[in-house]
DNA sequence: TATAATTATGTTATACTGTATCAAAATTAA
DNA sequence: TTAATTTTGATACAGTATAACATAATTATA
């Protein structure tokens, strides 16, 4: 039984591929809604085995990676490079073709926070790339830092003194 | 024969260790100078491949990993997170504690571009990093797009109606 | 409808990237 | 000199990504 959530993404992600002439098959689909569940980001070989354990029929790394490859040209899952994880895009997160997010990643814990940059901001940026010669559309920007989480417990373990073996 | 710059960057990195009471090994030296004299970023293996060129004394990629980590940690090298590279980054390039450049990475070539970023911008950003729960100092920016270069040969390329095959 | 062309997936193999582990060597501290 | 620490050597292995070719499914064309 779908989600209301998961129905509608299906049929915009369908929309998106009949502009382009592309077919949103069984196992893109399939590949679509299992990184819907998970909302957090996950390897290929993560997700090829949270689809082989959510959907009946099996699936080869080979064929997701295909099929990420795919989705990612359509704008439908968005590629993390810094740490080489997959995240589900649209149409709960928007596609942005002209205004990027900005993609708060943690060193530590690798937890994902998408943030939204205001218009004067993302005017700056698109000034100082296209000044340096580098498309602004179609860029994606990735801030690695590290989350309060993993500060806070960093801070912990040092000043109580406890060893580290 | 070993150049002024080169000369120069060895001694400022031989500082920067003995300020946390580690070593400038040879290894280490010789990791450093390849870097320096490629320039462009290098993945651990392609840097492997140069210093057993360029050195006399061969090494493994395990050291090299060892030895980036290190040169990392000091704000000697550069590691650019979202095409697993590593570029030279001291003295010429200077360290950046407090004051994250921006790397322009061409999705397409991979050539890189720093770019310094303003003071309404760095703050704009660690203000927006803060909002979210993140760490704003030790942080590091990649933008992934495409260069004029790599666009303009695609365009070449689309309108000369030339077959893919 | 039959045939060809295109697109998508199956399958296997392999290259590339990164880390764990333990041993040996080199350096520093006592 | 001995002990502790740091650095490197060497091997194995886990994880990531792609190449290449075969088969199946879909679409286009005659």
């Amino acid at each position: 039984m779908k989600s209301n959530e998961t129905k509608s993404l299906i049929s915009v992600a369908r929309l998106i591929c009949e502009e382009t002439g592309s077919r949103l098959t069984e196992k893109r689909q399939h590949v679509l809604e299992v990184l819907f569940k998970l909302k957090t980001p996950v390897s290929a070989y993560e997700l090829t085995e949270h689809y082989n354990a959510i959907i009946g029929s099996p699936i080869t790394p080979m064929s997701v990676y295909r099929i990420l490859e795919f989705l990612e040209a359509a704008n439908l899952v968005h590629r993390l490079h810094s740490i080489n994880k997959y995240i589900i895009c649209a149409p709960t997160f928007g596609p942005w073709k002209h205004h990027p997010p900005l993609f708060l990643i943690c060193k530590s814990c690798q937890c994902v926070k998408k943030v939204e940059l205001g218009n004067d901001m993302i005017k700056t940026l698109s000034q100082l790339t296209q000044k340096h010669g580098f498309l602004t559309t179609g860029s994606q920007i990735e801030l690695n830092s590290t989350c309060e989480t993993c500060v806070s417990e960093t801070k912990k373990s040092h000043s109580s003194g406890e060893p580290n073996g």
